[in-house]
This record gives C-alpha cells, sequence and structure tokens, in this order.
DNA sequence: GTCGGATTACCACTTTGGTGGTACTCCAAA
DNA sequence: TTTGGAGTACCACCAAAGTGGTAATCCGAC
C-alpha cells in the first residue's frame, strides 16, 4: 500500500525467468516505479497479487497450464483491486479482444522499446489504459465490428441496485441513500459493493460518472 | 452524526419560542427527525451549527439584528455541511430568489399544512430541494429572467483546481490524481477541499457529476 | 420442495476522503 | 518592497467508503 509519493508497485506474472529479470532491471532505474513482487505461474500470481495488492500486474499471456487470460479472469474473480497490463508477445487480435473484454487495463507488446514500456507503464500507473500503438488500428476495427467491447450489461443488475446507482449519479452519499429507502447504510454499502464488481468499476465517483455518461440520471 | 437508522437531526433557528414549540412538537411526532437544538438568534443558530453539525437546518428568515439571509450567508462562510431550509412567512420573490442564490437547500412557507411540512422536511433530509408548491411557478419565471441561478462561476477556479476537477471527472482517487501530477496526496486534498468549498459541492461524487455534466470532461 | 438469486442486516476491519491547522516558496500586483 | 494568492507539504483527526464474512427472509424456477 504505497503512499502517494511512493513509488508504484509492481507484480511481474511470466514464466520466463530472464525475461522477468529485465523487465525488473528496467523498471529499477525508473525511481517512480518499483517490482514488488514475481511469480513464475498462474497459481502463484494470484496469491500474491492478493497478498500484497500491488498498484500494477504484468502478467504474460503464454505461460504453460493456466494461460493468461484464464489468470486474468481468476485476479478479475479474485476482486484484485490492481491495475493489470497484458504483457506479451502476441498481437493476435483475439487475443487482444480477448484480454480486454476479460478485464485488462492494458495490452503491451514486449517488442517495445524499453523506453516507450516504461513510459508505458507509466502512465498505466496515472489509471491510464495504455495500448501498444501497432495494435491500434487492429482494435479500431474491432470495435466497428463489435461495440461491446467495453459495454457491461445493464441487465445483470438488480432492480435495486439500477435505483442505488441513481441516487449515486445524484451525488447522495451512503446515509443518505439509506434514509431515502428506509434501509440501514450497511446495507446500501453491499448492493453498492454488488453493483461495483458486476460493473467492473473501481469506485462510487466512477459509477456516478459512468451513470451521468450513460444517462442514467 | 447520526448514523443511516438513527433520526434526522434538525436544528430551529427562529426567534418566536412559540413557533418552535410548535414545530419540534409536531416533528417530533415522527420517528425519523429529531429537533436536537434551538436557537433563537443568528449568532448562537450559528454557534450551534457549527458544534453539532445537523442533518438540517430550519431557519427563520425575519429575524431582529441579523436577518435570516445574512445568517445562511454566514452558515456558508462557516462552512456548514448541513442541509438549511428557510422556513418563513414570506412568499416575496426576491426573498426566494435571495435565499436560494445564498445557498438555501429548501423554501417552506410557515402557512402549509402541517402534514406536508412533515413530508417536505423528510424529503430535505433525503437531499432532495424542497420547495412550497406555491412558489414553483414564481421562481419559474425568475428562471427564466435570470438563468445563473445556482451557476458558479469556473473563474474563481485556480488552473490546478480545474485540472483536478478534469481527473476527478475521470474517476481517479486522490492517490492516482497525485501520482498522474507528481505531488503528494496531502496537497491533492488540499486543492480537493478548495474547490469543493468554490463549487459548494459536498464531496467528489458531486464534483465528477457537475463535471461530466458540464461538459469539462 | 429444494435451490438459488435478491434483499436485508450486522459485524469488524482497512482504506480513502475530507477538515483544520501551520508553514514554506514563488511570483505578480499594489 | 510589502502583500497576497497559488501551489506545495506535513500533521493529526474524524467521517465515509469499501471489503469480507455470516445469515436471515422471500420468491420464483427447476
Amino acid at each position: 500500500m504505497p503512499d502517494s509519493n511512493s513509488s508504484a508497485s509492481i507484480l511481474l506474472i511470466d514464466d520466463h525467468p530472464l525475461l522477468r529479470k529485465g523487465v525488473k532491471q528496467l523498471i529499477e532505474m525508473h525511481p517512480s516505479m518499483q517490482v514488488v513482487a514475481e511469480a513464475c505461474n498462474a497459481i502463484e500470481g494470484v496469491k500474491l497479487a492478493q497478498t500484497i495488492d500491488p498498484d500494477l500486474i504484468l502478467l504474460d499471456l503464454n505461460m504453460p497450464n493456466i494461460n493468461g487470460i484464464e489468470t486474468l479472469k481468476m485476479l478479475r474473480e479474485e476482486e484484485v483491486s490492481s491495475r493489470i497490463i497484458v504483457f506479451t508477445v502476441s498481437d493476435n487480435e483475439e487475443d487482444v479482444v480477448a484480454a480486454l473484454k476479460a478485464g485488462a487495463d492494458g495490452y503491451l507488446l514486449k517488442d517495445m522499446e524499453p523506453e516507450d514500456l516504461l513510459t508505458s507503464l507509466e502512465q498505466a500507473a496515472t489509471g491510464t489504459v495504455v495500448i501498444s500503438p501497432r495494435l491500434a488500428t487492429l482494435l479500431a476495427q474491432a470495435l466497428q465490428s463489435n461495440k461491446s467491447v467495453d459495454k457491461v450489461d445493464l441487465s445483470s443488475l438488480t432492480p435495486r441496485e439500477k435505483q442505488i446507482i441513481k441516487l449515486i449519479a445524484n451525488g447522495m452519499a451512503n446515509k443518505v441513500i439509506a434514509r431515502k429507502l428506509s434501509i440501514t447504510e450497511g446495507t446500501v454499502k453491499v448492493h453498492v459493493k454488488h453493483l461495483l464488481k458486476k460493473l467492473r468499476l473501481r469506485s462510487r465517483v466512477e459509477v456516478a460518472v459512468w451513470a451521468v455518461q450513460e444517462g442514467l440520471n
């Protein structure tokens, strides 16, 4: 749990020790970031992610047994709040789309220039979704053919959850929502927790922004 | 600081003891609200508001020495976070507009039916701006002639503050904003505190909603 | 009739957000 | 040259948000 000015903590998940070493050395050259842990497979990676909750996770796609996409899904299942950046050799469209659909916060190619990698990671640490430039056009096409890459289905929400989203989008605090709905604040928190998970959002602020943009106001 | 299920706390500021007594009795009949303090003038009222920080303040306009509008401004000056409902006999347009401009969260007339008053107060406690129905048309006209009733001037914000508003409107946490701007989280909090005061908003969620609606995204 | 989702509640706990204060630097306006 | 706003930082403190778990009720589907 790094505080504001300490460097961004990073977990590497990759089955190639040499590559991990290289990436780690590269990152360590940069004071604003720090590799705090490494894992060579999915199980270990998920475990580490849960215990240390890093700011960023750099995740390889091609791993034995459990592949990267599966690992990504596991991390999301376990509600790891880290930003997850897929880091791989594959510029295959399906992989990119699958990764982003599974909730990746970035997709970087291993053949990037080291310097570009560093700046991309820095950006990722500040909350920006980073995609290797080479994939941009590819992704644009995918978006055209399938407009629902990042669309969450509103239908997975219960009526109560939708109701609470609207109240959040009006800027209301949990306490106020509780009073309005005649339930306890604790219960409101439960609903908020559930809808955050369903919408894959990280805070009520994101919920509010999303709802307003979606016109749910 | 009532918790979710406890009743909404109310402070009465009115120079008529009898009226206070009546209102108090009326409110006490309602389990979801509770009068926690009373004041007969502005000074006392502001002091009480600061110390007990009630959910609602019912404020009379016609008081000796310092009138209600002044009191209202003082309360806003002192950054009292309570919802302030003006409660008066005056259905004068100027008073209504002045009160709302000064930041009132509601404007109710003393000749309301007791039952209507209760429901209005309940609504106010849930964050709704309540206006006596009789004043609705009057207010609509005022809005037509002067579109800036609730408009805050963006120009009072410093460049840094505007920048941070945009980041908040992207759902970012203080920690992430700090990293992006290369300043400490504490400093981000300072800016947030200041812009909340300037915009007369109560939380970053309200800032985000406001900014998105304003197209500052 | 059982199973599971939805709703509610309560608990303890950690993290994030917001307040209040002081204090330093920089820079421009008075 | 002094003054004041803007930006930064640090501090302690309290309030709000979010997590993780258990558990009860209700209701509809299988």
